[in-house]
DNA sequence: TTGGAAAATGAACGATTGTTCATATTTAGT
DNA sequence: ACTAAATATGAACAATCGTTCATTTTCCAA
């Protein structure tokens, strides 16, 4: 099924954020990309800005909200439960629309503050608190070494973030990224390795 | 003593491209910080385009290139050598100019190819071969258990790259980094712990 | 089939952009 | 003190920006 135009709009506008930054993009060239001229825009959106924020609220809006005991269940398992936070982290990093969202994001990131605070929010702050909660059942079950949950969440979490980094970034001039594909599976064994007991 | 007007536009064009980006940064705006006309600004550069880039070349020149065989020493002795490692690392994080610098490469990463190659070189590939060499030196003198030495130098920087991020999106808004004043620190212990022998 | 709403058009606007240029001022070496 | 070079000025330029508006075209429900 064909978009709309309202949908066209958010689609080329985007890209052309993802990939210039958004003063960069001018609505000309949003227009010109959904093959509208530029006044049309007007018909449905109040603004340039108003398309970028549209955007931004969809970036954060899809974020999927964890069932909390399912969590703890899994946790309880160790190795398991890491495996497959990476796993769900890769198949994110690799997805082509959150791939370019992430791009968005970045770009963006330093020179507004309202992205800046959901970015930490989003990326950092949910992910540390799921994790510590996960690192401390660990604990108690007696499968990793005692240490200060939050910071082995941040120490897990930090090589995850990076890969992504260094992988958007690789891709954005079409450079191979293969040598990283299976980097998060391999952090995985690693940090298992440092943390577990015995 | 005081600047030349050259050094003047340097200053303040690098303060605003790490605010604002190169984009929304305008020559206007640069000549009215030093407190000179725009016109007056083209006695000094060619055009807007060499003022960035001569700030750019700048913070690649500034790089040091560490002496070989005074590491390949110190990597025998292990944790120090992380210590020392990540030491320089927090040094540089909290420097006032550095971290307009990294501010101003994080801002114009994804949209300046140039950049983006000499930021992977200069972050990245230089520091893993160094760790590379340093963890393999540690593998052959039995201190650290035997892995991948790329592998394990990637999951050491990372989190160092990570914790200089997360402190750059803090200060930005000039919140406080109180708490991950010694993230650096931590992060060579738990390091540590996790990869020795025993 | 028709009428009204929705969507698209093309021209125009004021503001800002990077850059040029003729001219004026300041600086430094003799 | 004189001169030439270095530096600063103010006005102007063409281009591009986001946005508005009167008008026309398209679309769909009655």
């Amino acid at each position: 099924m064909s978009l709309s135009t309202k949908e066209k709009i958010l689609k080329e506008a985007s890209t052309l954020f993802s990939q210039l930054g958004y003063k960069a993009t001018s609505v000309r060239k949003i227009a010109s990309k959904v093959g509208i001229r530029e006044s049309a825009l007007y018909n449905h959106f109040k603004n340039k800005e108003e398309i970028f924020l549209t955007i931004a609220d969809e970036i954060f809006a899809t974020s999927v909200e964890l069932d909390r005991e399912k969590i703890q269940e899994e946790a309880k398992r160790g190795k398991p439960f890491l495996a497959r936070f990476a796993t769900t982290y890769k198949l994110v990093t690799f997805d082509k629309n959150s791939e370019k969202m992430f791009r968005l994001l970045l770009i963006e990131l330093f020179t507004n503050e309202a992205l800046r605070k959901k970015f930490i929010q989003e990326f950092h702050d949910k992910n540390i608190k799921l994790l510590s909660e996960a690192f401390f059942i660990m604990m108690q079950e007696g499968l990793i070494r005692s240490n200060d949950p939050m910071l082995v969440a941040y120490e897990f979490l930090s090589s995850l973030f990076y890969i992504r980094f260094h992988i958007t970034l690789l891709r954005i001039d079409s450079e191979s990224t293969s040598h990283l594909s299976t980097q998060m599976e391999k952090h995985v064994d690693f940090f298992w390795e440092g943390i577990k007991v015995q």
